[in-house]
DNA sequence: GTGAAAGCGCTAACAG
DNA sequence: CTGTTAGCGCTTTCAC
């Protein structure tokens, strides 16, 4: 950090930010009978009508394609609409059509780099559809996950997409059976419904192989440091894991789940190595979660792949320069967004819910290789 | 990439997702003379106010928190809203009170870190004063800036927050003339423009470090990779540099602006490496331009620091662990995001627009060192 | 082809 | 304290 924030204004702006938290004490001494305008003047469509010396509703014919109307009145309405500038209230269309145009995206971390390029995914899609997408972030509490489901309810969103923190969150099962709007789960499972409709990744197929892939370099112990237990790719991974490792008997398997953050990578990774059987190789369940283990594995001046082997699931933008390389279980999330998207826009068309299945790819990498000859000795290890 | 995309559905589902990108046609064989509901039967504040007997204004107070209400009539109100399971509909109150609580932000590339970070820190701040965001993606396509801009006029939203994509264009500029409502540029500089507010980083102190920095450790030509000249951090980062360098008539500077992008970053270290008096330092102008960078030193097997030092402008995640660790000039875009949503809710309090400074800081890294002895030879350099 | 009229669901005077 | 009354800006019958 150098200097302090500078502040200057243009017009004597003496801008204080901190301040007027609240919306707007309006400035106007007497209170206005109409509706106080927090907009400014900007013309309707009875100015355009006015102006153009027709009816409303031929104003609204044109300006929506009707095919019904002269080509006079499309001109005169037209020459009105651009002389005053009128731009339609998207608003007032939309109460009176009783639809928005809008879809509603609860992402738990729009600042996870793989939820982000969901969203663009998604918005892309929805644009092209000619739907806007209203954004709110749950920062991974799961009990805002709710307040978001009933805000975008209230603001009458047409459909809802839903990253939830957490699935087995009663409030937010509640709030998800209130809502008559379709809905698509990403990459979440909520047995107890199934109203939604859901796109989903492979995460069983990705963890397989890389189980496989290690094992073949002759690993034995293998941890799993995993996100938080209460959505489904931390279980689907947890569970692949599980059953991988079934087909080996020869294969000790750890899991640390715990929450997708650089701490819980961290602190999962120094735990596992000073355990009684410490792993020779990592799979990390997340990016942030890769963080944590990098940090620590550095703090420790543990080698990749000399000392140990590391994996991780969904990578992150450096990822490829970092060196080792880094073996990778990869997916794309971008598509996953539009698939997203696509589901939903299908339920507007009037389909069923539908559940689709996205894959999973692994990637080797230099981080992998066999496990230390000199395997740090397992310590109390019991026959 | 591994398998095939599996379907299936839950009830027999048939989802095609890239059918039906038209809104829905409407299943309703006889079109009803009322709006078509796309929303189902949910209630309103008319069958509240039956449901208790009371006025519908009534019903509107006790929601509102009006302090004239009896305790009586409030648990009526109460009583029937819960009965009902009533949602009010945020738009009909948009609709009433011309103001939506809602701000637009129309950010370039949500993909990127940065910029994610920077909606975030908006998003909170603006959500804890009750507005919500509405974020369009102009995918770094300059034209969608004005595009969305007036989309989200439409909506009514009560204020932007822009990222523009580029500062110069024209149609960005009427747009932005024709908006009623306050902005706020987020790092951005629009010279024609005063109405807006604006939050901005400090690139030149940064810049001016780094310059030092380098020198300081014998450099004598700096080249600097930066983004699109269309934007503010693009000219002040070049500026700052000719400025920096004025001081040291010695240094040689390289500017090679392009756009944002792993691809100029990797073009424009080929030609600098390849030109005639190749760089012993290169700056690299943002995050994406710093992956292209990376890429064209190790396909050259360039070592870093031993053949050429390097500093990057807005570090990625992973950084800290890349091998050497990176000199970086840095900024927190999370209070960017935060001070830009403050500049706006102080104008909604009534304030005039602001201009706010945030600092930049150097952190040298391992990644810079003396230039190498040997610097390779200047071909063709003229004394 | 075009106009008049009736609301979509809600709020805010204004009376009582 | 509570009810009545007018719309916010637009779309959509329904007549002409």
């Amino acid at each position: 950090m150098s200097t302090e924030p500078t502040r200057r204004g243009r017009k004597a702006a003496k801008t204080s930010p901190a301040a007027s938290a609240a919306p707007a004490p309006a400035a106007a001494p007497v209170a206005p009978s109409r509706p106080p305008a927090a907009i400014a003047d900007r013309a309707g469509m009875r100015q355009v009508a006015d102006r153009a010396g027709v009816a409303m509703s031929s104003v609204s014919r044109v300006l929506s394609g009707h095919p019904d109307v002269s080509a006079a009145m499309r001109s005169r309405v037209m020459a009105a609409v651009e002389e005053l500038g009128y731009e339609p209230n998207m608003l007032a269309q939309m109460l009176r059509k009783g639809a928005t145009q809008t879809i509603g995206f609860v992402v738990g971390d729009i600042s996870n780099p793989l939820l982000a390029q969901i969203a663009l995914g998604a918005e892309v899609a929805l644009r092209a559809a000619g739907y806007a997408m209203l954004l709110t972030n749950s920062v991974n509490q799961p009990n805002l996950d709710a307040t978001h489901i009933r805000l975008l309810q209230q603001r009458r969103v047409d459909g809802l997409l839903l990253s939830l923190s957490d699935e087995t969150n009663d409030q937010t099962i509640e709030a998800l059976s209130a809502t008559p709007t379709p809905s698509v789960l990403i990459d979440r499972d909520l047995r107890t419904r199934t109203e939604e409709s859901a796109v989903l990744s492979d995460h069983a197929a990705g963890i397989t192989q890389a189980v496989e892939h290690l094992v073949g370099l002759g690993h034995r112990r293998i941890a799993l440091i995993a996100g938080s237990p209460h959505v489904r790719p931390t279980r689907e991974r947890i569970n692949a894991l599980e059953e991988a490792v079934e087909a080996h008997p020869e294969v000790h398997a750890q899991v640390r789940p715990g929450a997708f953050t650089e701490v819980h990578g961290g602190a999962a990774t120094r735990e596992l190595l000073d355990g009684r059987r410490p792993p020779t190789a990592i799979i990390a369940g997340g990016n942030q979660i890769l963080v944590g283990v990098l940090g620590e594995l550095a703090a420790r001046q543990v080698r990749i792949p000399d000392d140990i082997s590391l994996v991780t699931c969904d990578d992150v933008p450096l990822a490829k320069f970092f060196t080792p390389t880094l073996a990778t279980i990869g997916r794309d999330p971008y598509e996953m967004g539009a698939e997203a998207a696509a589901l939903l826009l299908a339920r507007f068309g009037g389909a069923e819910p539908g559940v689709i299945t996205l894959p999973t790819s692994f990637t080797g990498g230099r981080s992998c290789a066999a496990p230390p000859r000199t395997a740090p000795p397992a310590q109390g290890e019991r026959p």
